[in-house]
DNA sequence: TTGTAGGCGTTATCAA
DNA sequence: TTGATAACGCCTACAA
């Protein structure tokens, strides 16, 4: 058994109170008295139980984080990067990151949700992906738990949350495509209910606009933010009769697997059609050919949601308004006809 | 403030006492107050506190596992799988993960050890990437703290862990690499401290032993079980006066990383050089060209592993003696001639 | 079948 | 500057 504070205190023929407040720092003990008392703590490898100190405190000094899928997808480099971020931003505001898994709008998804917040398993949640319609914002509203988000929800909530304008990222790519005398511009799209699908879309229908180019619903297809559901797409839209000059994927996964279905096709991506993502994952830079996308800083904007929750979870002050990012357009040879 | 096991007793007007027997499914409570009692607690969205459950029950249901590394690598295949694996069985077994990262051998790693024992932030804990004199396993045994761990030390312990026969594995590969027509079979190694380095460094000697190969040290390089340090090592071997005609990386991520040294060298794969790893990443299917390597199961040893973590942490019997696992030789077309 | 009461290890209030 | 004591919310002998 691992020594409780009362071990320390009797050891030092002193009460726990003082035992307490000598290692928590406070300034009404005395400076010699403190040293013994960190002293033989450290001998007797004294360390705080957590659970004692979180149900006195209420507070765990934890974050959570639910990845929206049904699997773990740590390979996915998305949340790769967005976790480590999490990870290593938690770690500097002295907070660890508790990490599940649960597929979205599923109950096993608000099952888990309603445990960490009813159950005070963390002081404050990161959300990503964000639905259109989205429970888990009016949940954490109607319960004033701290949160913040990756994306917005459709609904007139201002929850704090940081967002890319993926609008105006895709709209340039688009614009790019026509530079490079692309008019058949496919678009293969995410699950409808996700904001990032509506901003992007958005994104391609402005681009196409723009252009004074029509929109050709038989260039849309659906995926589902994968390889495979981008290799699917992909092989649908190939065989169309009129196939397109041009793919975007919603995001780089997706264009990854398109990139794959373009090649078992025998075509050459960049010389006969473009192909482009979104994301900026590394990923990209290594495919042949190399693909151009649309660059958003994941593991920066992972550490921002932190450090704004963080505030919140202390009750700080955080300045009102959204926070927008703008992404940038990277140009490789995904999309070059040389 | 979500409410607690004493509001809901209020609102029956039961005791404490039952309500936590009704909800635990003891059966000295009568089956309609159990209903009553499960439909208020449900009604009033209920989650017992976990801290104060922990403390009652000194238990924390959390199995940790810290990284041993020096930045969360989620993105690093064998970490991916290996975790992926841990969190899928610790949910079947009703457990939560908690994961963090510190590297090896350092102070830091050292204070996460001791304050999740110390302070009973987990019920048990796994190890990885074993070192041949490892503290850990000191520190463990000596506070009785329940764990397993993928793969063993050098000590005189027998701690409960899941092996996985390098040698052999490593043998087998040379064997292939010998009846490939090759003599001069580099080894890129892993930090000397490390098990698997062992291991797998005796399978590459009794392989050139069986094949009445000397052993010739220029053909040794060091890395540090990335792309990065593989990459380097290869090409310090390929520059030498007389470089090697095959080269082994002590992991997947090593070979491919040497793997890009080669194509930079303008040289082929398979054709005028043999190359292949060990782990069965998915990565090495995708490779140009694909890799030859010796798969190792690492998402069911995770599942082991956990397992038979959470036999221990009950107190339950545990079959004695270690699990040796077979891996097995993947031959592609990066050790094939034609 | 239900209720009373004690304690898990801390921190915080108040008094000495 | 230090100490006694009361919670925090839950589980569990033991009593009723």
């Amino acid at each position: 058994m691992p020594p409780t504070i009362r071990d320390v205190a009797k050891r030092l023929n002193l009460s726990i109170t003082t035992v307490s407040r000598a290692l928590d720092g406070y300034d009404d003990v005395a400076e010699e008295t403190r040293q013994r008392v960190i002293q033989t703590a450290r001998e007797m490898g004294y360390v705080p139980t957590r659970a004692a100190r979180q149900l006195r405190k209420k507070r765990t000094d934890m974050i959570g984080y639910i990845m929206p899928t049904s699997q773990p997808r740590f390979s996915d480099p998305f949340f790769s990067e967005f976790i480590a971020g999490l990870g290593d931003e938690a770690l500097n505001q002295h907070f660890e990151l508790l990490i599940s898994v649960a597929p979205p709008d599923e109950e096993a998804e608000i099952k888990t949700y309603q445990n960490w917040v009813f159950g005070r398993r963390v002081d404050g949640l990161i959300l990503s992906r964000m639905r259109q319609q989205d429970w888990r914002v009016d949940f954490l509203e109607s319960t004033q738990f701290p949160f913040t988000a990756f994306g917005r929800t459709n609904s007139n909530h201002h929850h704090p949350y940081i967002g890319v304008d993926g609008k105006n990222g895709i709209r340039q790519l688009v614009h790019h495509l026509v530079e490079q005398g692309h008019q058949r511009i496919a678009f293969i799209c995410a699950p409808q209910t996700l904001t990032l699908q509506k901003d992007r879309f958005e994104g391609y229908l402005a681009g196409l606009k723009d252009a004074n180019l029509p929109l050709d619903t038989s260039l849309l297809a659906e995926g589902d933010l994968t390889r495979k559901g981008g290799y699917l797409a992909a092989l649908q839209l190939l065989s169309l009769p009129q196939p397109p000059t041009a793919i975007i994927g919603v995001n780089d996964l997706t264009a990854i697997g398109a990139l794959r279905a373009i090649h078992e096709k025998g075509l050459q991506a960049g010389k006969q059609i473009a192909i482009a993502g979104f994301d900026g994952i590394e990923d990209t830079e290594h495919t042949h050919p190399p693909l151009t996308t649309v660059r958003q800083p994941v593991y920066e904007i992972a550490r921002q949601l932190i450090r704004l929750l963080v505030k919140l979870i202390n009750g700080e002050e955080v300045e009102e308004g959204p926070i927008l990012i703008q992404p940038e357009l990277i140009i490789r040879n995904s999309t070059l006809r040389e």
